[in-house]
DNA sequence: CCGTGATTTCAGAAATTTCTGAAGATTGCA
DNA sequence: TGCAATCTTCAGAAATTTCTGAAATCACGG
């Protein structure tokens, strides 16, 4: 397996995080914590791998960190700060972006107030309240199961 | 409550879909099915209710068509196709949305496969793929548990 | 407290997405 | 068949998003 195949495989997961909803230049950096072989990463690091300037990657990691997707490591009296994808990268990821899931429910619920019961529009909003508070009932549980599923292995 | 806060709503819930993935014009639309009063819509109804141009209106209906939000009525008889919200959309419309969690699974293999046993980055890989399996794993008990629940009322 | 390299910021450039408008195709009806 | 209204398509315009490059800021080591 040659370097080459390995970052090609990084750039087409970085566009499949585009379609779920990060930014691009975000996405390409999560690919490379993801990929690389290191155990931790410099922003200096990731503009190499890249090919972009260090302000792009300013930006990705800025983003990452927020969403809680990398840490800064405590950097042992380095000039540089190094960073690395956590651990529960993944659900953390799912999570957020079932942040929608609570948006949707809201929304439908303030359109149901501006119906009066018996509209086409009313009986529409309802079920479109009752599915997504069905799921945001349900992802609690899901996410437990999981990690059961991993501390038991 | 007046039409003007129905439509304010309409279009707050347009924004989220757009979050969700929909695209801007496609996102208005289902907004308006979803918000109007009638049973069907057409679509010189949709361009005039958004003030946008029928071209758009095509483009936006034909999206909406492919991924299963709505449906064409046998037209009875009528110059105008109509269209309506179908009943299943928001399962149908979750059920897009984790196609991503196909391809994130199939990505995490294809990075595995660029990788040793004992990397940290089949470490990671391994973790991401184990993640997604899980989750796609969820998914049927999950639809199957909604339709349990509505068919049950 | 300097000097140096790393990081942040942000205005403008570049790229991409999205919409329009008009021409062409389609379809029901007389 | 011919008319009229509707729908589709698509090239270019407009709007938005995204990236760069360079200057300002920051922080460690000396």
């Amino acid at each position: 397996m040659g370097e080459q195949e390995r970052w090609q495989a990084a750039e087409r997961l970085a566009l499949v995080l585009t379609e779920g909803g990060l930014q691009r230049m975000s996405a390409r950096a999560l690919a490379v914590f993801l990929f690389t072989d290191a155990d931790t990463v410099t922003m200096g690091d990731i503009a190499d791998r890249l090919g972009v300037s260090a302000g792009s990657v300013s930006g990705a990691v800025k983003a990452l960190l927020t969403v809680g997707l990398i840490e800064r490591l405590p950097a042992p009296g380095s000039r540089r700060e190094h960073y690395r994808l956590r651990d529960d990268a993944w659900p953390t990821l799912f999570s957020t972006q079932n942040t929608v899931v609570h948006v949707m429910l809201q929304a439908a619920k303030t359109g149901i107030a501006t119906t009066t019961s018996g509209d086409p529009a009313h009986a529409r909003l309802t079920r479109m309240h009752d599915f997504y508070e069905f799921l945001l009932g349900e992802l609690p549980g899901l996410l437990r199961r999981w990690e059961e599923q991993r501390s038991s292995r």
